[in-house]
DNA sequence: ACGCTCAGAGTGATCGTTCACATTCTGGAA
DNA sequence: TTCCAGAATGTGAACGATCACTCTGAGCGT
């Protein structure tokens, strides 16, 4: 045996040890054409004994295509949004991609230039984004360009075609409790460059005017469960608050602590209600009633965009994605006033 | 203004604007040796106007270096290790590094061919696999094949050196509710091709032993909660068992979920512990007893080691990672006999 | 025997960058 | 003026694949 070559083969020593050109050994891995049995055994043996790999960097080159997608995930991301991640992974796998990871962390400014960086670097064909991208906008692969799909933008255009389902889940929240008896909300937000949680928060803020009733206001900012521990923590004592609309679960799950440490019982004291139905949710004590979104759905139709992008192609039909109000243990009739 | 070109602008095309060679252009890219004041204003002035932005699959090709590392996440990930993969991602950014995430799902044989496609395109550097690789092991770089470090080979490795932290913490726990009168014990194990699990399950056992306590048995598999709500669900109501010590959190959480459907207080019936300390493990009802384990810096450890055999550089020292045993509520004395 | 078609295979250019080497300036000492 | 060192820049090949052609020879009809 010779010993291991230094690097690995190349298309013009297959071919040689084959005994045919590197243009028909090209064509052999690409299916085209006919061949001669005799060659297609001897092209065969000679990738077998080389351990020959193709070298995609040097396909790019030339074909300019690199089959990779990416989705990033911006700035602190406490929990990746994990079933819309494989679900457009497992997407794009079936249409011929290989969809990867980026999560670009840092300062607002490093990371608008890493972003840009990556975009610039010709490595990708399109780039799917998971929150908003200040200063960017949607665009179509173009020699030269790499495709960008922001799934916030998308929320924003599919709120034209119908009610996004932000909407009219919150609005069952918040007809749900009214009709518990609730009177008096607290809602707290997510940050507001994400347009999911600014939809939530529109949202609140309508169906508390519409219906009549009364908010206390809004606090919490970002995605953390300590900040709905001192969203509830920093309650007045005597704030009439019943109701908590927290924008996602660890917010609610933090709110569900604190009032449990102020000594308030939920749901007997205070309902709170969470969104996403993270897998804790149902477990947690009290059990957490929630919304749960199609997050693979909406992972699933995001990379649909994204990949229509990249072909040059009509974008698919958005599918309206479903959510549904759960209600569990978080969740009760408001106490009698004066308790 | 001319219309934009169609395609991005080579490095010829700035030379040919600068009026210098296009050598030139790539020297003042790499800021090698020294330039005319008039050359770099030519030079800076034609990038500018181009909007020149160099095409990274053309200087890997080149180069053979593409500057990309890539964490790999084996199989159904409920939870991704976020602070784990974010330490590694800094400090291989601050190596000079780009650090993807690929997910890679799917039938087992299925993985393992994907895995290996990962490792022969080239377009990687080095390869971070967060579990096991069966049939793999660490190598570093050469001129033909990828690095890859593998962070459960790296465990094993580590526990020649030093008793692994998972061991001793483990003992701290089982010596702890000892104290506290506990005798009867159920551990609920995590995926036994994770290195930690296996570890976690081993010192359990022997724990058990060297203190002379009794095991009821071990439960569990996987690291969903529901495998923890299983586990403590399926328990006999005369076990006898005092204490469940989970693999981590999430089984922790689904098992204190089961005792609450029960009607068994924890701690007051039964105590239980997990591991991760995750941010909802502190704020759970009851709070979690837990292990923290610096992840941050267990990630890092993994990246440095990968980055010394993308290198060929000597292997760091490796850190022996901290972990601390944190008591909270869901532990408590053992319920007097009878109860 | 000729020409045509088509299966099957080969040739050389090309993608955008860096490498290795060659060449041309420039200013100061002889 | 001449020479020379080093500063500053230029030239052409190479990386490993694909693309767009060209070429060869068998089979067949006339």
């Amino acid at each position: 045996m010779a010993s291991t070559p230094p690097r690995a083969a190349t298309l013009h020593e297959v071919a040689a040890l084959a005994g045919v050109s590197h243009q028909t050994v090209s064509r052999f891995l690409h299916n085209k054409g006919p061949f001669k049995p005799a060659t297609i055994e001897r092209v065969e043996a000679a990738i077998q004994e080389l351990n020959y790999r193709p070298n995609m960097i040097a396909r790019s080159m030339r074909t300019r295509e690199t089959g990779i997608l990416a989705a990033i995930l911006p700035s602190p991301v406490t929990a990746m949004p994990t079933p819309t991640l494989a679900a457009a992974a497992e997407l794009a796998r079936q249409s011929g991609y290989f969809m990867e990871i980026s999560v670009i962390e840092g300062p607002a400014q490093d990371r608008a230039r890493r972003t840009q960086e990556l975009l610039d670097s010709g490595r990708l064909e399109g780039v799917l984004s998971l929150g908003a991208l200040p200063g960017m906008s949607e665009r179509p692969r173009s020699p030269g360009t790499t495709a960008l799909a922001i799934l916030d933008q998308y929320d924003d255009r599919l709120r034209g075609i119908g009610p996004l389902a932000d909407a009219s889940a919150l609005r069952e929240i918040i007809e749900t409790l009214a009709g518990m008896g609730h009177r008096r909300f607290l809602h707290i937000q997510g940050p507001q460059d994400w347009s999911s949680a600014r939809a939530r928060r529109e949202e609140y803020l309508r169906s508390i005017e519409d219906l009549g009733l009364a908010s206390h206001g809004i606090r919490g900012g970002d995605w953390t469960i300590e900040s709905g521990y001192a969203a509830v923590s920093g309650l007045e004592e005597d704030s009439g608050v019943t109701a908590v609309i927290a924008a996602n679960d660890y917010l609610a799950l933090g709110a569900a602590r604190a009032a449990h440490d102020r000594g308030w019982p939920v749901p007997r004291q205070l309902s709170i209600t969470g969104w996403d139905d993270l897998p804790t949710a149902r477990y947690a004590v009290p059990a957490l009633s929630t919304v749960a979104v199609d997050q693979r759905s909406q992972g699933r139709s995001a990379m649909e965009r994204l990949i229509a992008l990249v072909r040059n192609e009509p974008a698919p039909d958005p599918s309206i994605p479903v959510s549904r109000l759960i209600l569990r243990e978080s969740t009760g009739p408001a106490p009698a006033p004066g308790t």
